[in-house]
DNA sequence: GACCGGAGTGGAACCGGTTCCACTTTTGTA
DNA sequence: TACAAAAGTGGAACCGGTTCCACTCCGGTC
């Protein structure tokens, strides 16, 4: 356990200055001699010296690297956009803190004071919907906050990443009622959150279209922790005049949802209509195959990491951004016509 | 966009110096008069200071940060393990860097490099199996390295928390062969891993035990990126003589593997029993459930967490550990018995 | 009443980079 | 040939913490 080498052990063993040392390792701050710049780097190499990040950190006051807070890497929604966004960040020389909240306006407090700490340029986070001073505070010191996914309409100045939350419930929403089923229930996140509302009012905006009243007995708005999906499937489906489609709006929601409908023995489509937010690989092998909104999340992480660099960078105009994606509706046969749905 | 106060601030706001104020933050290093201590706590809380952790790793020369390289988080696995590493670490007041290899030996090696530049204390990893001189000079530079779920048995002193891999597969294969299969297909991790040569080796074990020899045919290690594990599946199940059960135990293959069986028209168990690796919540609903080795991922974490830590805080014996847990089979009705398979 | 030891405090060096500035050398131009 | 501008270099301050050390008070003990 010998102890790293240092600019100045570079330095010396050049015969140069640590001013030379460091303009080699930062070719933009200065002019070097070509002939003793690879010198330079000859020692660097035979040394194996690399700069400690900590100290440029310190006399540079902040850090490539950037804060993503996302609910719940259990998640395969969150896990993927994770995945997706430490990798492209990576390849922008940038490094990613990954810290979770499990939905806890607690935990997420403290997660944003740990991001201060270590002076992180910019955050992209999955907001609780809590916690909107801290959030204030964390810009008013500098940090670039990028929301993705969901927002908190009280915060001003925040860029937004998100799918067509709104257009997406109606598309889903659409194509049911298209196939003839007037009674549809619908499990979405929390009405305190963003995509919880946004996707609700989808829903609402194809009934109208279709001039079909809606039952408020349909709507369920759940917790994403939790097994409330699961429970709202029970109690729909005990409902005196039951639906014959589902859509899942909330994606923490959806394997708790299905799995009850298995336990239930309900039968997919003749029994039930199903559409679910998400596009986990896994919808792909229940029987039948499950009718999914797709979220695009390459490009949730790529808009996301690219707002949030170019604010880093200061290469973007003060008004915040919001960018709104298209997510895909994939029929699959996990929807019928009512027509074949037999009544119970 | 202020700055943020430093301890100079908060030391003359208090009228006292930088050194008490310090020892007010790290009380173990040395005395403080208690109204004294009162009244920068104060200060400190008035003027909303927070230390910069760069400035305090730049002074003591490591941070209490564990550096997290993981396989992928798309893959479930990891993605549940590395959510309870993040989440047990921040109960310990430790930060993870999460970084991903996607089973690249030339990312891996960046990512260490990264982790070093940042000066980590220690490193969790699930190791592509290259790199050994790498890893080495990782821990000869201070760093303690904890794998878990694989390791490189060319690299000594590195803690290792896996499952019970021999066994694990042994048990599934034990089950399977008592159920009357003789001829079981095997899709494993590389055999470059210590995964896969281990659950080859249980595989192997449990048909000795049996006195059953073995067709090399039936034997397929993929990698663990790529659709390997669907193509194995396609191939198994077009020899002329195939296979009755099936074991994946290969977790990043199981879904690729199980797509394919579906694609297939296969009919589970009637044409094939399987049992996967992977506790993956939806095995549950597919159908039919499937048997599934089920990996206890908060123990992996734990552990792996604690001897990390364990290690950072010097507080263990110099000799490395290996932690094995259980993983528990579960049987599904994804197995039955070779009576009731019907030969074609 | 002199002496000792410990509590409490402040000064200043230090960690390892970056950057400003002053200085010397080269190059280019009139 | 003379002189200005540019290229190249080194010294030293600085970022914001930690920690060692010297120093001043105390109270308690022979």
């Amino acid at each position: 356990m010998k102890k790293a080498p240092t600019i100045r052990d570079v330095a010396s063993a050049a015969g140069v200055s640590v001013s030379v040392v460091s303009r080699v390792l930062n070719p933009e701050s200065g002019p070097v001699a070509p002939a003793k710049r690879d010198m330079v780097l000859g020692v660097i190499e035979e040394l194996g010296y690399r700069p400690r990040s900590a100290a440029r950190e310190l006399s540079v006051g902040h850090t490539p690297t950037v804060g993503l807070v996302v609910a719940d890497l259990a998640n395969p929604f969150f896990a993927q956009l994770a995945d997706r966004i430490v990798w492209e960040a990576r390849s922008h020389g940038v490094q990613v803190v990954v810290m979770t909240t499990q939905e806890d306006p607690h935990l997420e407090a403290d997660s944003l004071d740990t991001l201060l700490d270590r002076s992180v340029g910019g955050v992209i986070a999955t907001p609780t919907g809590a916690n909107v001073e801290k959030w204030a505070r964390l810009q008013s010191l500098g940090v670039n906050v990028v929301f993705v996914d969901r927002t908190i309409p009280d915060l001003a100045n925040v860029d937004l990443v998100s799918i067509e939350n709104v257009d997406s419930a109606r598309q889903a929403t659409d194509y049911m009622l298209s196939l003839g089923h007037t009674r549809i229930g619908l499990i979405s996140g929390p009405v305190s959150t963003s995509t919880g509302r946004a996707r609700i009012q989808g829903y609402q905006a194809a009934h109208e279209k279709h001039s079909i009243s809606i039952d408020p007995q349909l709507i369920r708005d759940v917790p994403f922790r939790g097994d409330g999906g699961g429970d709202a499937v029970g109690s729909l489906l005990s409902l005196a005049n039951r639906p014959t489609g589902l859509i899942v709006a909330n994606t923490a929601q959806v394997q708790s949802s299905v799995r009850r409908l298995v336990q239930m023995g309900v039968r997919i489509p003749e029994d039930l209509s199903v559409i679910v937010f998400d596009d986990n690989p896994w919808t792909e092998v229940t029987s039948p195959p499950l009718s999914v909104i797709r979220q695009p999340i390459s490009m949730l992480a790529v808009h996301s990491l690219e707002l949030v660099l170019g604010r880093m960078n200061g290469k973007l105009p003060e008004t915040p951004r919001t960018v709104e994606v298209k997510a895909d509706f994939v029929p699959r046969s996990s929807c019928a016509p009512l027509l074949l749905t037999p009544t119970r």
